[in-house]
DNA sequence: CATCATGATACGAAATTCGAAATTTTCGCA
DNA sequence: TGCGAAAATTTCGAATTTCGTATCATGATG
C-alpha cells in the first residue's frame, strides 16, 4: 500500500508532534470509527493509552483532527459550491488576501498555488444569494484582487472529508 | 392536531426511529463532538443513557449516522498538495473521468465545475514523486483528458471541513 | 555534567459503557 | 374501552474506559 516510513526522524518534525507516523496511524483508525476507545487504539498500535490520549487531544486542539458525526442526508446536501481562482492585484500578497477572506465562514478552503492563479478558494453555502453576495462584497468591493474566475460546482464526485470514507472495509 | 411529524408510522417505523426529534438532537450534539459521552448527551436531552446508546447504535447500524475522524492532510502530513484544473477530451464526460480518478486515494477532492475547467481536483501525497507519477500515469497516459493545469500548493491558509453544521458554530 | 523540556508510561480514582432484565409506552384489534 | 404483544425506555451492577497525576526516558542546552 503506501510507503510506511517507520522511524524517519528526519524533517517530519511537524508543527507540534514528533513521530508523525503514529499520528497517521491513529488517524487512520479513527477514520474508520471515530469512537474507537483510546485503549483499543493503544493496543493495536502497541503504545500506551495515555499516549493515544495525548496525541488525539493534541491533534484536536490544533484543529488538525476533528471527530464528528455525519448523517448521510445532511452531509450529502451541501451544494451551492464554487471554486474560485483568484489573481491578486499588483502590490498585494496572496497572504494578505487570504487573511482577509479567511474570516468569511463560507470560504472553507484557501490555498496559495503556483500557476495560473495565486489563490484557489472554495465557497460553500446553503443559499443561492451567497455567491452573489460574496462576489459583490468580498471580491468586487476590494481592490486587492485583480481577477476572479468563478467556477460554480456542478457535482461533487469525491470529497475525502465527507462520507464515502468507508472505503477499505 | 399535532403537526410535529412525530411518529410517522409509515415505512420509517421498521428501521428504528420513533421519536425522530430525539434522533435529530442526538445527531446535532454528535456533530459538534463525535466523542461526546452518551451519558452527557442523555443529561442534556433529559433521557437515560441507555436510550442514547440504543439510538446511536441503531442509527449507526442502519448507516444513517457515521462517526468518523477527519484530518486535514495538509496539516497532518507534510505533503505536497496540488490543485489541478482539468479539461476533458471531446466525447468524454467529466463524470467518466471523475469515476476513473476517484479510485486514486491521493485524489481527495473532485468537483465538476462550470467555467474554465471541467473538473477541479486536489491531489495530496506524502512523497515528492507522487505528483510526477500522477501526471505520468493518470493524466498523460489517458486519452480522456485534453488539458491539465497543475497548480502546486504553496501554503494552505484555511481548510475548514465542509460540513454544513460547522458553519453555525 | 547538571538542568530543563517534552513526550511516554504507570496507576489508582472517577466516569462511562455495556449487557441484560425490568418497566413503561405504543399500538393493533376485538 | 380494555387487553396483549411488540417496541422503546429505563435501571443497575459489572466491565471497561477515561482522567489526573506522578514518574520515567530522551534529548537539547548551557
Amino acid at each position: 500500500m503506501s510507503v510506511k516510513k517507520q522511524s524517519n526522524a528526519r524533517a517530519t518534525q511537524s508543527i507540534r508532534s514528533p513521530n508523525d507516523d503514529l499520528n497517521q496511524q491513529i488517524i487512520r483508525l479513527l477514520q474508520q470509527d471515530g469512537r474507537m476507545a483510546f485503549s483499543e487504539i493503544a493496543q493495536q498500535l502497541d503504545v500506551s493509552e495515555g499516549t493515544i490520549r495525548n496525541r488525539v487531544s493534541g491533534l484536536r486542539d490544533n484543529n488538525m483532527l476533528r471527530i464528528v458525526a455525519m448523517s448521510d442526508p445532511v452531509a450529502t446536501e451541501y451544494t451551492t459550491d464554487a471554486m474560485i481562482g483568484l489573481n491578486v492585484a499588483t502590490g498585494v500578497t496572496p497572504r494578505q488576501v487570504a487573511e482577509r477572506l479567511e474570516k468569511n465562514p463560507r470560504v472553507v478552503f484557501i490555498l496559495w498555488v503556483a500557476g495560473r492563479y495565486d489563490l484557489i478558494i472554495e465557497l460553500v453555502s446553503d443559499d443561492d444569494d451567497a455567491l452573489k453576495d460574496f462576489l459583490e462584497f468580498d471580491i468586487h468591493a476590494s481592490d486587492d484582487i485583480a481577477n476572479a474566475d468563478v467556477m460554480p460546482g456542478l457535482k461533487n464526485f469525491k470529497n475525502q472529508f465527507l462520507l464515502k470514507q468507508s472505503l477499505q472495509e
